[in-house]
RNA sequence: GCGGUCGUGGCGGAAUUGGCAGACGCGCUAGACUUAGGAUCUAGUGAGGAGACUCGUGGGAGUUCGACUCUCCCCGACCGCACCA
């Protein structure tokens, strides 16, 4: 029997809905909205891989509905297409890095319109059009003129701020004012690779290290971004949005706060001293040594004669490892006595000060005070050095617990922690960490103190197909942001793409566009030659869909309330590899914004969800080797090595090239059709869930397809005689109605496969129907529209219909449908199943028990046993205790 | 090490205010139609047992008339972070 033609149909539909502007999406503010997101895509020269439909396929499905439920959807995409490979490939081929984007663009746009998504193409973004980047930049500029008020805790313009009375010059004014701006310029060490030319954030690192290049540390002139100004409220406003729990702890755990005290340690030989940063300021008397990081500023004041070629050798070695070196997989703990001491504040007693990498230079303070009793680090290094070792805190089930062993790292309460001054011996630790506190700061050697793990955000690279930053330094050593009506900052037109050689971008080779006379000012000037990095943006695309043509500002006020109202995007849905670095940039990015009034939500992202991957299979023989596809036949459902017969495991893993199992979307359209691609791709489970791809479950679908097109049209692609204006049957009537209710029910909860199983289980029902209600068709084929939305289209027309599908209301359900008039209620006797029993919906307790009386097994079981007790669950079963 | 998610047939997965475990699909078995079937249709398909029945949701305990679902302990997998004082 012939497949439905699907090759015919899908193609013929999407360029209806183009030609005809069915997708298109108006600004009407009297009806309610929907913004639904999808992360959008990298346009690589590899094309759309088969995870992009799955999430894109999710929300299609979700928009489609939504519009059929009279919400006006916006579903927008676009393309984040600045970004390191594009530039590696127009370096090796010498083609323009704007005509690699625009093939591969073009590419991905074909590819999406081949999966019939419901996209309004008018709408489209491109982070590297010069109509987009010059707003990145205008926000650029809006974070760069900026200071963050520490009391209203929100960013305000940089004229604003109020200068020290005590700064006179110029000069130290404006040094004061670039101080504290938002984004400004500092001397950090960063990690270069000389071979790319470019510095590398952390997360790229390993990545490029794999491919074989060198990525070492060294200190360079960068731009950064206070992004740890806003730690508090991205850490608080996680609590406004509905978002998996995992990612809200990721995003927790990177913002990292901990809250403790820092503690000024005096050391008497250079008369100066040292603050730490604990959390545990109730061990204090316990504080037998301490560290600071090599890097510390003090070092050399610290180090004393004897000592410095220790040191010096110590420091050196350690500044040749990588952070990641550093870190890695419990190594030993080293360091170096400074040979100075400081006076433990509680204790009065001298304590000698080391260095040790273990104590990172760019947390907290760069110096902690050790208190080897109650720190398992400190514990470890104290055992290894033979420091001194004590207990200032008492372990309640474990009296005998002994801290020159093993450090105890609990709440306890404390002893051995008392002088005239103060004493917590007795208290348990909260109580003791407070009354520290507050004897430090009565004392004024410390107070109580929240610190942040999150670091400030490394914002420029050595570039050049990124956004130029919108700032010119004159020779006096001044600079200025552009003004908005010098926007967009274009980035020159080049033809070689190498780095510059000096630590610069390709940019600086660029003579005639980097040096020029600033026209405002008349002074010779130089524009900075750094780009921005490609999480920039993908900061606010979100917000440019709302208003995309928009020339006078990002998106017009009202129509930003209107689509970002009810906090935000209704629902986003990308990778959980973003769960940190974008979906943080992006809400910093927001709440600046927001400080400015220009966004109306706190947040973008008021609904987050990740789509699971989709894996291939893989084999892997007794050495745990992974061989490649082709090397491998199935025999019996056992699998063989090819070259020497060797029986193989099948495996789950990721697709890869190496191990050929990569799966092409265009070869499936090819082979089954955009529906069956869409439709598979929801029932492989769970949408959150990592799933395997399998080559027969596609033409389960495909097969499923071909019977739910076979319950309406023929082989001709006329409507089946089988189809009239008759009643249905009360099965029928039930599978209709609990199909639509199920249907809207689980698109709604992101619950695809059920529904999915739903319509099968739809189509298996009126499939043994001779005779089908055609408005049970017309119901259902609505409900398969959002999933199926060529095969709908054309079943529509089929059916009679001259509108097109995608405009139609989504059908109502009768609930009273959706109940059978007579259950199937279970009878046990002492909760074991011993007979069923058919009865009306909603029988009492008494007729039930009657006739569950006699049914045969019922009796065998009671055995004529005395019943103690009977339980009755409406509609659901009837148990005899005994 | 820390944080999180999750363990159900041969496979992907359904089912939780606690109430028939395995919906739906794949695969497999048998049959029908057919010159043919890798198309289509019908029936069957957790394990054991001839059967009445018994066992069964990673393992062990507990709560309950009743546990995939709730509690505790253990084991395993995956993801993230990783000397954060």
């Amino acid at each position: 029997m012939a497949a439905y033609p699907f090759s015919e149909i899908e193609p013929k539909w999407q360029k209806f809905w183009d030609e005809n502007k069915i997708n298109k999406i108006e600004d009407d503010f009297s009806k309610p909205k929907y913004y639904i997101l999808d992360m959008f895509p990298y346009p690589s020269g590899a094309g759309l891989h088969i995870g992009h439909p799955e999430g894109y396929t999710a929300t299609d499905i979700i928009g489609r509905y939504k519009r059929m439920k009279g919400f006006n959807v916006l579903h927008p995409m676009g393309y984040d297409a600045f970004g390191l490979p594009t530039e590696r490939y127009s370096m090796q081929t010498g083609i323009h890095p704007k005509e690699v984007t625009a093939k591969n663009t073009k590419n991905f746009t074909n590819q999406l319109k081949a999966l019939g998504f419901a996209y309004d193409w008018d709408r489209t973004v491109n982070t590297t059009d010069e109509s987009y980047y010059k707003w990145t930049q205008w926000m650029f500029l809006k974070i760069y003129n900026s200071y963050f008020d520490e009391i209203l805790q929100k960013a305000m313009p940089i004229e604003f701020l109020s200068i020290p009375e005590n700064l006179v010059s110029q000069e130290e004014i404006d040094a004061y004012i670039d101080s504290q701006r938002l984004a400004f310029i500092a001397m950090i060490p960063v990690n270069w690779c000389e071979e790319l030319g470019t510095v590398l954030a952390n997360e790229e690192c390993d990545e490029w290290r794999e491919k074989g290049y060198t990525v070492e540390r060294k200190p360079m002139r960068q731009w950064m971004i206070r992004i740890t100004k806003y730690a508090q409220r991205l850490l608080d406003d996680l609590e406004i949005v509905e978002w998996p729990h995992s990612t809200k702890e990721m995003q927790k755990n990177w913002i990292g706060k901990s809250e403790g005290a820092e503690i000024d340690f005096f050391v008497p030989s250079i008369q100066k001293n040292i603050r730490v940063f604990t959390t545990r300021p109730d061990t204090l008397f316990g504080a037998t040594y301490m560290v600071v990081a090599p890097e510390h500023g003090l070092v050399n004041e610290l180090t004393t004669a004897d000592q410095k070629a220790a040191i010096e050798a110590y420091i050196t070695t350690s500044s040749l490892k990588s952070d990641l070196e550093r870190t890695e997989l419990n190594k030993e703990k080293s360091g170096v006595f400074t040979g100075s001491y400081a006076i433990n504040p509680a204790t009065g007693a001298e304590i000698p000060i080391w260095i040790a990498d273990y104590v990172l230079a760019h947390y907290g303070t760069g110096a902690i005070m050790a208190v080897p009793g109650h720190d398992l680090r400190d514990n470890e290094f104290a055992q290894k050095y033979s420091l001194p070792i004590l207990k200032v805190v008492e372990n309640k089930e474990n009296l005998d617990f002994d801290v020159t062993k093993e450090a105890f790292c609990e709440d306890g309460y404390a002893v051995n922690s008392e002088k005239s001054e103060v004493s917590i011996n007795g208290k348990n630790t909260p109580e003791a960490k407070s009354i520290i506190s507050n004897w430090l700061e009565n004392k004024g050697i410390g107070k109580k103190k929240i610190q942040f793990k999150l670091r400030d955000w490394l914002f420029s690279r050595q570039r050049y197909w990124g956004e130029p930053m919108p700032i010119m330094f004159f020779e006096d050593g001044t600079r200025r942001g552009l003004d908005e009506d010098e926007l967009p900052l274009v980035l020159p037109n080049v033809k070689d793409f190498k780095p510059a050689g000096t630590g610069e971008s390709p940019l600086a080779n660029v003579e005639e566009w980097v040096n020029f006379i600033d026209k405002k000012t008349g002074k010779k000037a130089r524009y900075e030659t750094n780009t921005m990095p490609q999480w920039a943006g993908s900061c606010w695309y979100y917000l440019r869909y709302i208003d995309p043509q928009n020339p006078e500002i990002f998106a017009a006020k009202d129509k930003e309330e209107y689509w970002m109202g009810d906090g935000g995007i209704d629902l986003y849905v990308g990778g959980a590899e973003h769960a940190v670095l974008h979906l943080l940039y992006a809400r910093f990015w927001h709440k600046v914004l927001f400080d400015y009034g220009v966004v109306s939500t706190p947040e973008p992202f008021k609904k987050l969800f990740h789509q699971g991957l989709i894996m291939g299979l893989s084999y892997r023989n007794k050495n745990n080797v992974l061989i490649p596809n082709d090397l491998v036949e199935s025999k019996d459902g056992k699998f063989f090595d090819t070259r020497n017969g060797e029986e193989l495991e099948e495996i789950v893993a990721k697709m890869s090239k190496s191990l050929k199992n990569v799966i092409n979307p265009d070869d499936v359209i090819k082979d089954f059709g955009a529906d069956s691609l869409r439709i598979f791709e929801m029932f492989l489970g769970p949408l959150e869930a990592s799933k395997p791809w399998s080559k027969s479950g596609i033409e389960g679908i495909n097969r499923f397809l071909n019977r739910a097109w076979r319950l309406i049209a023929t082989e001709e692609s006329t409507l089946s005689d089988s189809v009239q204006d008759v009643p249905m049957t009360s099965d029928q009537e039930f599978a209709l109605h609990c199909t639509i209710k199920k249907i809207g029910e689980d698109i709604e909860n992101l619950s695809f496969n059920t529904a999915v199983s739903q319509m099968m289980i739809f189509v298996n029902e009126f499939t043994s129907a001779e005779i089908k209600s055609k408005e049970a068709m017309e119901k259902f084929v609505l409900c398969l529209a959002p999933f199926a939305p060529h095969l709908c289209e054309e079943l529509w027309r089929i059916l009679g219909h001259t509108n097109s599908i995608v405009l139609e209301k989504y059908p109502e359900y009768d609930i009273t449908k959706t109940v059978k008039s007579e259950v199937e209620i279970v009878i046990q006797v002492t909760s074991k199943i011993r007979g069923k029993l058919i009865v009306p919906l909603d029988a009492d307790q008494s007729a039930v028990e009657e006739l569950a009386m006699k049914d045969e097994s019922v009796l065998k079981h009671l055995d004529g046993k005395p019943i103690r007790k009977v339980i009755y669950v409406k509609n659901k079963l009837i148990n005899f205790i005994v």
